[in-house]
DNA sequence: TCTAGAATGTAATTAAACTACATAAAATGC
DNA sequence: GCATTTTATGTAGTTTAATTACATTCTAGA
């Protein structure tokens, strides 16, 4: 009758956080103590701004099995419950799936968003290892330009990108759209390299283009789907897989591990460039600040 | 009495970004709600577990006073400090001293930009209950436009923003620099609502430019540091704080809030239009798959 | 079926958080 | 230097949250 066992291995390697302590004492409590337990579980987040009412109306149970439930896990009250929950909440590990749905209140919604974008950024983590920074920096370090490419969303990933690398003092620049792409790719040169981002990595125009480019020498820094057309034609490949896409309230919370793996791309290149990157980025900083420090 | 300062100093490290925030902001504040800063500030500790008597009595101030303060310091109440209190110390050094240095490798560096963004989402996490999300998106429902308005580096943000929620069927502009952001607000109408982002909040242009749409009833929704100038003008204000700024390596993770910030409203308004936005959202989505299912 | 003991709920109690209003202090204008 | 506004703070009351005491219900074993 029990939840099977291999989810708690999973994931039980933070053993002593709140939740997992929580799970780890379902069995031993009484019925009633056992649905708010599990709500609790399901609904962290949701959890830790609530008041006892709220979990009582939420559960089914009177307030004082609320408390009695802190109680049984060792709390002195629920306000206790709730610091160590607030506590627990601060190990991303604790955030779990859970889609928008029609018919969520709005604080509801908005929560799973941001979760859901947590969640982008811890599997992001975990997919570092397997990625070639180091070759795809090695790259930009002696390029003449660096050309950023995407289409519709991703064009804002793209520019963002460009700004923050044009700080190193590289030569960068954005094609946007079909025509850009394949004009600019027309007249690629060995010493460009192109950072690609596409969710899908199929739209033909711009896998053409990129093809071009590399044939002409230019080296193509894909961050998209590995299985995809653009993928083969790409040198390097950053594995951005698309989002399963579950429901149209979905946002594209893809994009976030996108903006933040150019992030971590533009950090290591500033590392690499050493002090001529340090001191350009300290400029652009100097720029803006002693602008608006003159008007307070 | 020497020994007195460095403790002092120790325990103001131990604490957090929220502990670094009130200090920052101690000048600002009255005689009275000064001192309930300085106490908190010297027992971080023990403030987390205190209630609110005990915090007056402890400062000899009284109750009111220490929910004014928490109000100063942009919470929603004293429940809301506790809980940001709780969520600070949480991370006492180890998180503070993760910055890029200048001889990390490659590899370190990526993951510390990566465990940063991860960071600011958790924060933002913690930021959200006391957040206007209801009132802004009732604004928006009505709104005859949508004016997105961000400057530089938040520019990038505003557009981004702007993209996802033309996608709702509603119309959406952008203001992207200061004789267009002064333009459009000379113009202002009491139907429409601007959707500002700013990390200081102080450039001139932008916040007089919002005073006057206010001014003609225009409802302004900002996204920024809650002390800043744009705040005092803004109708309902989003705490997004400007991060630390410890060193040139640090990236901007604070506009992944924003961008998950302002993807939580789009999903909140979708929510609250119901059936046509989510048509809408549908058929936008339908309109990008149909073309490149075609060439595969 | 009866009864002990656990489980749960009801209603009252206490304490915490917050609000509205009043007063005092400081700053400003004349 | 006095009146007037603004700001800061406190007092007292209200609302909401957390907790306790006690009553009821349920369950298991004789």
């Amino acid at each position: 009758m029990q939840e099977n066992n291999k989810r708690k291995n999973k994931e039980g390697q933070e053993g002593n956080s709140l939740v997992k302590r929580i799970e780890r004492q379902l069995g031993q409590l009484s019925r009633s103590e056992k649905r708010v337990a599990q709500w609790i579980i399901e609904n962290v987040a949701s959890a830790v701004d609530a008041s006892i009412s709220e979990v009582a109306e939420a559960t089914q149970v009177s307030q004082p099995t609320v408390i009695r439930f802190c109680r049984s896990m060792g709390m002195t009250g629920f306000r206790d419950l709730r610091t160590h929950l607030i506590a627990a909440m601060q190990r991303p590990d604790n955030y779990l799936h859970n889609d928008v749905a029609i018919n969520d209140d709005t604080d509801d919604a908005v929560v799973k968003v941001v979760e859901s974008s947590i969640r982008a950024l811890v599997d992001l983590r975990t997919l570092l290892s397997g990625m070639p920074f180091q070759a795809a920096i090695g790259k930009m370090v002696n390029a003449r330009q660096l050309i950023f490419v995407g289409l519709g969303a991703s064009g804002y990933v793209a520019r963002d990108a460009c700004h923050k690398f044009f700080r190193l003092g590289i030569p960068c620049s954005t094609a946007l759209d079909s025509q850009t792409i394949l004009q600019q790719s027309a007249i690629a040169r060995s010493d460009e390299v192109y950072v690609v981002i596409s969710h899908m990595g199929e739209w033909a125009e711009m896998v053409d283009g990129m093809r071009c480019a590399r044939d002409r020498g230019a080296t193509i820094i894909a961050l998209t789907d590995p299985v995809s057309s653009l993928a083969k034609v790409a040198t390097w490949v950053f594995d951005c897989h698309p989002p399963e896409d579950t429901n149209v309230f979905t946002p594209m919370s893809s994009r976030l591990a996108q903006l933040t793996l150019l992030d971590g791309l533009q950090i290591g290149l500033a590392l690499e460039l050493g002090e001529q990157a340090e001191e350009n980025l300290k400029l652009t900083k100097q720029a803006l600040f002693s602008k608006w420090s003159q008007d307070p």
